[in-house]
DNA sequence: TAGTGGTCTAGACCACAGC
DNA sequence: CTGTGGTCTAGACCACTAG
């Protein structure tokens, strides 16, 4: 860490005080004035090294006060949903998607499509994400037309929507949904799979404009999170 | 927004533009210098300002070249996990803890305790989270005495595991599986619910030391989560 | 090599919350 | 009222890298 800059040695020596336990939840870290003298250096350095342990959410400060270690949040933790084919390539296996169906229809009232809103058509794409020589996920997404015409000219014959949309679209806000099924038939075939799956469903937002909805069963894989102390967001 | 910092207003200005859409992915938003005669400042201010947009993962940054619009991450989403009491109670129902067995054993090599590398004793527990009238979950909980010996003066009869830690043991860290399972004919039985069940394992640990893990299998509830734009964390 | 961002200084004034 | 953190300035030098 020698090589680091003097803010970050000091956000690092003084998050690790906070991680080992030394310095407990409640605990008050030493003024900035202090930090100068121990540092060396000028105020707006270590102010710059408290400020990133609290928008870490490791410390809060008050005026006056001072700066306390925080409380550690259960209640949040980071969701690794990474790219299908990123997840597949990860494990060291091709990757592969092949498309079942495509269409364009009208929207309709309700169903999965109601929380976006959607205006027009909507394009249809049914298709199955593929590890080496198995089936990995069905995937079944809704396109919304109006907010990216764009899509209509694709055919997604050998790019997922998801793909594709991540490289032509931003998206500003999702909803995510992880639910278990049984499978009927036609999934338990399709993924060669017939007992318990577990179903990601996605909703995604530009700025209030619906943009996608896909819906994923997977082979009975499991997600795994990985969450540390505070791990922060708003 | 007018009573915010300027940094604030310079960081909501630019990142206004982002999240509109007026400055898309790969964009090269000014360089501070043109921020600095924009808003009349110093660029200690300006810098401060795209930083944050930099730590929010709204821009990437790269010397000599500029400020660039970054392409927003699909990968990362804030899970709410929340307590299964709040999360009943927040539904308007009654909650139940209902504890159906207690035993104190020794660590088994393998098997879920196994990433918690316990040394000694093992505080086993069952019990069901119940939600008015119905079976919410099943939880089968294994706390390390080693890390936590408080713990088996506690019976659990009123009060379930995991509130009795998170009023007693800090975590720093924890490991969270989600899979889905057909429940075996006991686990049925006990939750009245035979089809597919989500299930979520949880390890918690403080500094490198196993503290408890969680096996709770829901009756098919879903799990929901919302993301942001690039909520970040590291 | 030139220009960008990364870092740091030695001040300053202010808002706010404890005392 | 005092002392804390919040903010800002007008410089400076440096590291990196695109051209």
């Amino acid at each position: 860490m020698s090589g680091a800059s003097l803010h970050q040695r000091i956000t690092a020596d003084l998050g690790g005080e906070i991680r080992s336990g030394a310095w407990p939840p409640g605990h008050r870290i030493p003024f900035e004035h202090e930090l100068m003298a121990r540092y060396g250096c000028a105020r707006a350095t270590v102010n710059k090294a408290v400020h990133a342990l609290a928008v870490q959410g490791l410390v809060e400060r008050r005026r006056k006060a001072g700066t306390f270690v925080a409380a550690p949040h259960i209640t949040s933790a980071v969701l690794q949903i990474p790219d299908i084919r990123a997840e597949i390539e990860s494990r060291g296996q091709r990757y592969a998607w092949a498309r079942l169906a495509w269409r364009i229809r009208p929207a309709r009232p309700g169903g999965d499509e109601a929380p976006l809103d959607p205006a027009g058509d909507l394009l249809q794409v049914k298709g199955l994400h593929i590890a080496g020589a198995r089936p990995f996920a069905l995937e079944e997404r809704l396109i919304n037309l109006a907010a990216v015409p764009k899509a209509a000219d694709c055919e997604f014959k050998h790019v997922a929507p998801g793909a594709w949309l991540l490289a032509h679209v931003a998206w500003t806000e999702a909803r995510h949904e992880i639910s278990a099924i049984n499978p009927d038939p036609e999934t338990a075939a399709a993924l060669s799979h017939a007992r318990a799956c577990l179903v990601l469903k996605r909703w995604t937002w530009r700025q209030q404009a619906g943009i996608t909805f896909a819906r994923q069963v997977f082979a009975a894989e499991t997600i795994e999170l990985t969450a540390r102390f505070t791990p922060g967001g708003p």
